[in-house]
Parts: structure tokens; sequence; C-alpha cells
DNA sequence: ATGAAAGCGCTAACAC
DNA sequence: GTGTTAGCGCTTTCAT
């Protein structure tokens, strides 16, 4: 391992020039710093980011906790992140809790709490209260993205808006039989978004005096899976079921499709299915959503904790992140 | 802050103690062990990892190197790395390299020959010869997941056995005219996967005498929505069109699968499709594919390097991850 | 513009 | 069983 004074010893300079000149620092001369960086360039000195960290008292590291990696929502929040931080010379830890409640007390003491990351970016995560307050005595910024979390920034859409912008699509398409496919319920995963659209579907249909059946209200936990068997039941009756689906998350509607797509049931004639997110397959699907970006929110959030991390103090931003609707094939004008 | 010493001095003990006491370490009395956790735990004590780092030369971090965190393979052996991780202590360092030529330098500079991480694992990513060979050069272990990489041990499926397998069952079905749904070609992401499974593809024609049409090696780029628009072309003449699509992703073949609908065209009866991947929605639409299981691929490459950090040696292990055939209701019988 | 030297917070010999 | 001390490889005053 070649260190920073083999390339000081190399050329008869000290450490503290070859340290100066390597990081643009002012006070060596432009002939200096060219002789350094050839040198340093030469031996293949890297410098040793555990002993910069001691020195410096930063990691140039960000962490992000996650209930799952390999979900849409989180992975492409992560890219966003990611590209962000990348841009700023800064490396991404990834701290995932899937499931593993034992390892949970490990991730926030070894690693969280362990000066091992210089900001944190909590998603959707559902922490218990110890930790909770253990990140709000963090010494470091955090932020919380797609999932409020008392006490802590957040970044994300409107949630209630979202979804009460989908339910008023469907009603001002004539739609007055309206199901909900909710999501959340899963180990560790938030459940303050699937509750925030829930409520909204409730007040949206009870502010245009429509009835909410309780067996229209099913649970699809987020997942193409489980929806479409909860739709298989939910679309059974032919002489007694719903016009329209609104779906918590594109991943359910594409459920709903396919459970419509199984059954004969005609999308849009028969049925119409609105998501929320605008899935990757959303488009070629066909599927009418309300588009949110997460690669937008993720990079978002990782420029507020960079800004934060430079500048010093926490900037001002907006209380959401844009969502839109998107019209696609999967809806139709009751009747019609 | 609060550091080793200030839970040392508040016992009057030695930092080595302390130290040792923490670790589990040998030579420490069960009474000081005990009064060192309780005093450590009580003024909130928690080791900086890059004092650590600095004193052990061991960062208790592992590095990936992706092409991109949100599609369906890389965030699922991401899933299975990070699980594995966890359980034995270390963190996980995500390097994505989405595109961003720019940064490539960077990231190898900064990060993977950096120090910052203990082992490396590299996922389908397509290097330059420089960078192969400064990863050949790194002096800690590394391995490749997904694609091989020539001079750096592999973990995956046997592609190519694979490819013949679907297209094999295809053929076991009465098929003859045959399509391929092709993969790769996307900026970064290795490309060696996609060419073996399209040389086995042909391989296996050749060998039962069955012609390739080359517009029917048609390009999806392993995604949907490609995989759809391309569809589309290949199966729009209904006096000339294949009979089966082996897809080289699950992805691909539900694009192949809307084409068909859109189409008008009956599945299995008209078309068969088979995939590889066994993505999470292959069993609800009721895809026939082969299985892999990236879980499993991260999880046995990171046991693997975890396995030569502990024990120092490099291990054996078998020179293909699974793979298996599920048949679900995509495929049928020729003529049936 | 450059150098000397004192840490940063821990681990690991080596003493006792 | 416990303490002392010398690093680990940088950064950063403070001199010059």
């Amino acid at each position: 391992m070649i260190g920073i004074d083999d390339v000081a010893a190399s050329l008869g300079v000290s450490t503290a020039t070859v340290s100066r000149a390597l990081r643009g620092l002012p006070g060596v001369s432009e002939e200096t710093r060219a002789r350094v960086t050839t040198a340093a360039a030469a031996l293949g000195y890297v410098p040793s980011s555990a002993a910069r960290g001691l020195a410096t008292g930063r990691t140039m590291a960000m962490g992000v906790l996650v209930p799952a990696i390999n979900r849409w929502y989180f992975s492409a929040v992560l890219d966003g992140v990611d590209r962000r931080l990348r841009a700023a010379g800064y490396d991404l830890i990834v701290f995932s809790l899937g499931g593993s409640g034992a390892n949970r007390e490990r991730v926030f003491h070894r690693s969280i709490l362990r000066k091992r990351i210089d900001a944190l970016l909590v998603m959707c995560m559902h922490l218990t209260e110890e930790e909770r307050l253990a990140l709000q005595e963090l010494e470091y910024p955090s932020i919380s993205v797609g999932g409020a979390l008392e006490g802590v920034r957040h970044v994300g859409i409107d949630d209630a808006r979202a979804a009460a912008d989908a339910v008023e699509y469907l009603i001002s398409l004539g739609h007055t039989r309206i199901a909900h496919m909710r999501g959340g319920g899963s180990f560790d995963i938030d459940f303050e978004v699937p509750r925030l659209r829930e409520q909204a579907f409730r007040r949206t249909m009870q502010l245009h005096g429509l009835a909410v059946r309780e067996e229209w209200s099913a649970f699809g936990d987020f997942r193409f899976t489980t929806a479409r068997v909860a739709a298989l039941t939910l679309l059974a009756d032919p002489t007694d079921r719903p016009t329209a689906v609104f779906c918590s998350s594109d991943e359910m509607a594409f459920g709903v499709l396919r459970a419509a797509a199984e059954l004969g049931i005609d999308v849009p004639g028969e049925l119409s299915v609105i998501g929320i997110d605008d899935h990757e397959f959303a488009e070629p699907m066909g599927l009418t959503t309300i588009r949110q970006d997460p690669e937008d929110q993720g990079a978002f959030a990782a420029d507020l904790l960079l800004g934060e991390l430079t500048r010093g103090a926490a900037a001002d931003y907006p209380p959401s992140r844009p969502h839109a609707l998107v019209e696609r094939a999967s809806t139709g004008r009751i009747g019609s």
C-alpha cells in the first residue's frame, strides 16, 4: 500500500505539500503541484478514506435506510440518490432492513450511529419509537423520503392530494361504484403512505356523496400477485361489482388488469382502472395513473442533504414533490 | 463525540481494556467486561469506523458495482448480497454507474481502489480493458455476478444451457417457427449474457435442423417497452409469423404477451411465449419461464467473498448456479 | 511556498 | 487481567 509519504519522499517534499497539492488547496506553486500530481499518478497513490476520515471527521459517504432494495419505488429512489452522490464525490451505503428484526439493532448502532456516514436518508421505514428518537439525536443531517417520519424532514408527493386526484378523475368520468385496492401492511414498511391514500379515497368519495363499501376496500399489499388475487374476488360477481378501481400503486393496478383479463372483463369498457406511480410498465400497458418520479425525489433529497453538508444550514424547500395525472387506455367514461 | 477514552476514564481503566471488553476479546474479567459494557451503553459510546479502519486495515464494508439499481435482476442480487453482509456485520456500498461515463473514473479511483471496501462484487458490468486490469490488481478479493468477466471469478447460471433448455422446450412442444427476443446493447451493461443466450438459441435451432430467420431475431433490450414494440412488428403478419417466441428475459416476455393481446393473438393457442428469470410477475401472468434466483446468486457470491475475508483462502465452488424450467400457461403444444 | 509536528480515535504489541 | 505506548495515514495549525 503506497501512502502519502511515499509520494512525498519520491519528490523530496513534505507530506503536507503533497496533501495540499492533491486536494487543490492554495499555497502550492503550480510547478510543485504538477510534479506531485504526476508522481502520485505514477506511483498509483490513492489516499486512504479511513485516514482522511479520521483526520477530517468526514466520511464522504451517505447512508440510505430502506425496507428492501428490490421494489420499484425504493430502487428508483436509490438510483436518484446515487446519481447525485456520485456527482458530489460521495459514496452510497445502503442499509436494507428487509424483515430481519434481529439485525436492526446492529444496523442502528454499528452503522447509522457510527460516524460511518455524514448524512442519512430514511425511506418509507417504519421505525420504533426508540429508533425515531435516536435518529433525531443524530449529529448529522437526516431526511425521510416517501413516507413522513415525525420529527424528520420529508421529501415526497402529497399523497392525500394524489389519491384524491385519482378518485376524482374516476368520478369525473361518471363512476360511482368505485373500489380501492389498498397497499401497506408489510413488515417494516411505512404504513403512513397507504393510510393517507385510503383516507383520501374515503374522504373524496364522501365529498361527492358516494358510498364506500367495505368489501370494496381490498388489500393488495402494493403488489401484483396479492392484488390480482384480491381483484379476482372483488370482480367475481358480474351483477354486483365496481365499475372502477382506484389502485394505490401501479403494480396493484397491473394485478387488477390481469384479473379482469382472466375474468373476461373489458377494460375500459366494463371496468376502469387507475394507479399511482407511473411504473415503467404503465405506458406499454396503457395504464392511466398518477405519475410520481421517485428518482427525482431521491435526487432532491440527496441534494438537500449535500447542501446542508456543504453550506452548513438546512435549506427551505416546497412541502411536496409534484405528481400528475396521466390519461391512458385503462379508464373510460361510464357506460361508453 | 464521545470516544473510547471517555469510557475508559469514566471507569478508571485503560482504553485497551475497554477495547478488549467491547470486542469480546479474551483477557478481560467478566466483571470488568460487564462494567465496561454498561458504562459504554450509558455514555452512548459508539466506536468510530474510520479510526478502527485505520488501525486494523479493514473497513467492514463491501462494494458492489452495478450498471443500475432499479432493474429487476440487479436489485434482487443486491438484496441477496445485503442480507448476507448484514448478517456478517458488513456494510454495503453501492456504486451505480448508470450511464455517466464521466464519473466512472472517479468511482474507480476514489472508491474502488481507495481502501474503502474490503471486497468487491461486480455485477453485469461492461468494463474497459484498463478497468478490468485495475480490478485484477486489486489487493482485496473480487467476484463477478451475472456476467462473466475475464480474469475474475464468476457466479451465475449457465446461460447457454438455460437458453437452450427454453428453446428445446418449445421444440418439444412441436414448434418449428421460433423467434428470439434478444436482450443486451444498453450502455455499460454487460453484453456477454445476451450474446450467450443468442448463440444458444441459434445452436439449438440448428441442432434440430430448424431455420433461424434473421427478422425473427428481434431486439428487446431486456425491457418490456422495447420488446412490446419489437413484437408488434414481429407478430404483425397473421399469414407468416412465429408460433413461439423465446425471450431472453421475462420483462421482454411480458412485452410480447402484451403485443399479442393487442393484436388479438391467443396465447398459448396461436402463440407460445417463454422467458428467462421467473420475475415476480411471471407467476400471476402465467408465464412459462426458466427460473433463476438472483437473490441466491448475490448471497452466494457475498458468502464466497466473506469466506475469503475470514478464512483467508478462496474456496472452491460449482461453476454455475441452478436454473429450472417452470411450466405455466403461456406455452402450449403446437396446433392444440 | 513549504516543512515540522501534533493530533484524529482506535488497535495491538509488549510490559507488568 | 490490565496498562502503556506506538503506530494506522492522513490533515492542519504553526513556523519558517
